[in-house]
DNA sequence: GAAAGATCTATGAAAAAGAATATTTTTATG
DNA sequence: CATAAAAATATTCTTTTTCATAGATCTTTC
């Protein structure tokens, strides 16, 4: 057996590559770029995040998601708005279109998941999840609790949940 | 719960890109790409891999590899020798400036993955990798026994398999 | 409360990655 | 055997990413 094979950064990286592979070519079939797929599905229930936070979720650099954002705001699927107490800070936030084109896209990573966790028994597959979610609360930087804000009461857009129609996309 | 908070895949890239990341932030001190560690680390026990295989197992396309193989090659950190067999194929081997390269960042990378399996308990981490290697396993295009090749018998490098421990490679 | 330093997003030039395809060689088919 | 199809690597052109840093705002310190 080659080394490799028992390296723990090698597995993950390899696994997480066959893992989304699948999904990916779902994607690239729909036309959607990977990365527009991430921003989309980490914003899914409609709480915004700052272009830093938003960049650490999708494991991003932060000057990449920008200029990602940028795309994906001209295409009408994210919209950049204000942060009330710092100048500095933007939040992103999706819009109803980005809820279109992201509604059906939820629907088959759900299916294709289903597909991944049929691999492994019920019980390993709950363990791998809390094993990962361990290793990730360990290594993330953790806003410790001072930092955390709690404002984001402005309910300007009127974003009802509904949708209304998906469309082009640049990447 | 966030959506991507459990799902599955989300979890794997980034526990991978987490667990991947220190070490990358040593590599990049010592300005080794990280393209350039996966394949000498992929390569370290002397055993040369074709292009198509060796950007498999670097989870790389094949034209990103051809290209990094260029610019390795360029540097003296590996060679590309043809297949005797088959002119199409070409082989990629490590050399011995590339070893010389390789060596302190293996013992590095053996250090960083000590310091990720102390997060988790010692029979978690072992079935976190066998749950990774179970995934990989039916995932993986796997070569049927058929396909399998066994003639790479020119010993003309005079790699030695013992010195040299195969080891490393994150993503 | 002004100056110095830290934080956050954006930008610009350079490097790398990706998609599509060409080129060469091998294999399969009639 | 000749030809068509497949396979492996290289190449070209475009898009994306990265690195370094600018510009702006906030925070800390004296």
């Amino acid at each position: 057996m080659r080394f490799v094979d028992g390296y723990l950064p090698y597995l993950l990286a390899r696994a997480s590559h066959l893992v989304s592979g699948g999904f990916h070519a779902e994607l690239h079939r729909r036309g959607v770029p990977v990365g527009v797929w991430r921003v989309l599905a980490t914003l899914a229930d409609g709480e915004p995040f700052t272009v830093g936070e938003l960049a650490e979720r999708v494991l991003m650099k932060q000057p990449t998601l920008t200029k990602l954002v940028d795309r994906m705001e001209a295409d009408g699927l994210v919209r950049r708005r204000e942060v009330p107490g710092d100048r500095r800070k933007v939040r992103v936030a999706i819009t109803a279109r980005g809820r279109a084109l992201l509604e059906p896209l939820l629907a088959a990573a759900r299916r294709h998941e289903r597909e991944i966790l049929a691999i492994v028994a019920p019980q390993e597959a709950e363990l791998l999840k809390r094993t990962l979610a361990r290793l990730i609360a360990v290594l993330a930087p953790a806003p410790s609790a001072g930092e955390m804000e709690e404002d984001h009461a402005e309910g300007d857009d009127a974003r009802g949940k509904q949708a209304d129609a998906a469309e082009g996309l640049a990447q």
